[in-house]
DNA sequence: AAGCATAGAGAACTTTTTGAGAACTTTCAA
DNA sequence: TTGAAAGTTCTCAAAAAGTTCTCTATGCTT
C-alpha cells in the first residue's frame, strides 16, 4: 500500500507520461509535488519501481516507464503486461503480479476466424453487440457450447447449441426476451464454435 | 529510449531525408543542431543505427538510410481473418466479405495493461467474471467511462465513473444487485480506463 | 517516553549526457 | 591518381541527472 505522497509521485508520473511521452526527470517531479529534495523524490521512485508499479533504468535520465511500455514501441510482439487481478465485485486486492498476456496465445489458431455481431441475442451471455467473437471452424458442437449456425443454409446466427438426441437440435439465445429454436437436425449446419471474444471501447 | 539530442538527431535525418531523399552529412547535421563537432553527430549516429532506427553504410559519405519497406510487414502480426457479420439477434447475413483483424490495432497501445476480473459486478455491462480487461493508464477519466479505481489506496475495482462536479465522485456497478458509491473524490484514485475487453472460451 | 512510519532538506558522490576538438582513415570526384 | 571532403576513433571536460547519505521534524501507536 502506498503512502500519500508515494501515491501523487505515481500519479504525477503516469500524468507526465501521459503528455510527454517520456519519463519525467525527478527535479520536474519534486516541483511538480511541491518537493525541494530530489532526494525524496529518489526514495518515492524506488519504492514505485519495488511495487511494480512503474519500471526504471537505473542511473538513466528520464529513466521511468510505465510497465509495458517497452513492449509498445519495441515490435509488434502482441503482448501486453498482464498486471493482476481486479475485483469487479466487492473489492480484494490491488494491483500486484507482474506477467504477461500473449495476445496471439489467447485468440491464434488454426481454423480460426473472426465475426462481428449484429444483434442482443447473447447478451445475457455477455455478448454485446458490435462485440467481435472468434470462431473456430468446425461441424460438430458438444451441447451447451455457443455455435455459428447455419439454418436452411440461409441465416448464420449466434446461439447456444443443444443436440436433442430425437434428430433435433435447439439454438438458445441467451436474452430472456427470445424463444429457444428446436430443428430438425438436418436444416441446421454448425459453421464453428465460439473460442473467444473482444470487445473495443473506443 | 532516445535521449533529447540523439531524438533530435533523428528528428533531423528524417526530416533531411523527406526532402532531399538522400542522406545528410554528419557536418550538415551538426550545422543544423548548432553542434560544432562531428565527433559528437557520429556518437549520436551510431547510437540510432545500433536501435535501427535508422542504417548506415559505414565509410560511405551521405550513408544514412531510413530502414527499408521490408521490416514494414512482419511475419508474425497477429492477424485474424475477419469474415463479416452475424447475426446475434434476427439472423441477417451470411458469411460475406474479406478483411483482416489485426490484433495488435485492437488491444495495443502505450501504457496499456491486462487485468482479469473478479466478481460480477460488471456483469450488466458485459464484463464477466475471469474476462480479461484491457486498462489504458491515466489518472483522469470522462463521466461514463469505465475505470479502474483505487478507493482509500486500498481497494482496486472495476467501475463506471461519474463526476459529481461537487468533490464527490461517484463508483457505479453494473449490477441491479449492487448500489453505486458516492465517495469524497480525494479517497478515489483513477488507475486507469477500459479501453477493451476480452474472454476466452477454454 | 520510546519506537516507528512518513515526510522533507540538503550535501556528497557517481553516472549519464552533451560537447569540443585532434588525429586518423576512407570515399569520391576532378 | 590524388587531394579535398567526409567518416571514424579517440581523449578531455563540463553540465545535468540519478544515487546515497545524514539529519530533522511530525504525527501516531504502544
Amino acid at each position: 500500500m502506498l503512502s500519500r505522497r508515494e501515491q501523487d509521485t505515481y500519479d504525477f508520473i503516469r500524468n507526465y507520461i501521459g503528455e510527454h511521452r517520456q519519463g519525467p526527470l525527478l527535479e520536474e517531479i519534486a516541483s511538480g509535488l511541491g518537493i525541494k529534495s530530489k532526494g525524496v523524490v529518489h526514495r518515492y521512485v524506488q519504492t514505485l519501481a519495488k511495487a511494480e508499479l512503474i519500471e526504471l533504468i537505473p542511473g538513466r535520465h528520464r529513466g521511468i516507464q510505465l510497465p509495458g511500455q517497452e513492449q509498445a514501441q519495441d515490435e509488434n510482439a502482441a503482448v501486453l503486461p498482464l498486471l493482476g487481478r481486479i475485483a469487479a465485485g466487492l473489492p480484494i486486492e490491488a494491483i500486484a503480479d507482474q506477467d504477461e498476456l500473449n495476445l496471439s496465445d489467447f485468440f491464434m489458431g488454426p481454423g480460426r476466424f473472426v465475426l462481428k455481431v449484429q444483434g442482443e441475442s447473447m447478451i445475457e451471455a455477455g455478448i454485446l453487440p458490435d462485440d467481435m467473437v472468434v470462431i473456430e471452424s468446425c461441424i460438430t458442437a458438444r451441447n451447451g457450447e455457443i455455435v455459428v449456425a447455419l439454418v436452411d443454409q440461409q441465416e448464420a446466427t449466434l446461439k447456444r447449441f443443444r443436440n436433442n438426441q430425437d434428430g433435433t437440435v435447439t439454438l438458445i439465445p441467451e436474452n430472456s426476451d427470445m424463444r429457444p429454436m428446436t430443428f430438425e437436425a438436418h436444416r441446421v449446419h454448425i459453421q464453428g464454435v465460439l473460442v473467444a471474444q473482444m470487445r473495443s471501447y473506443n
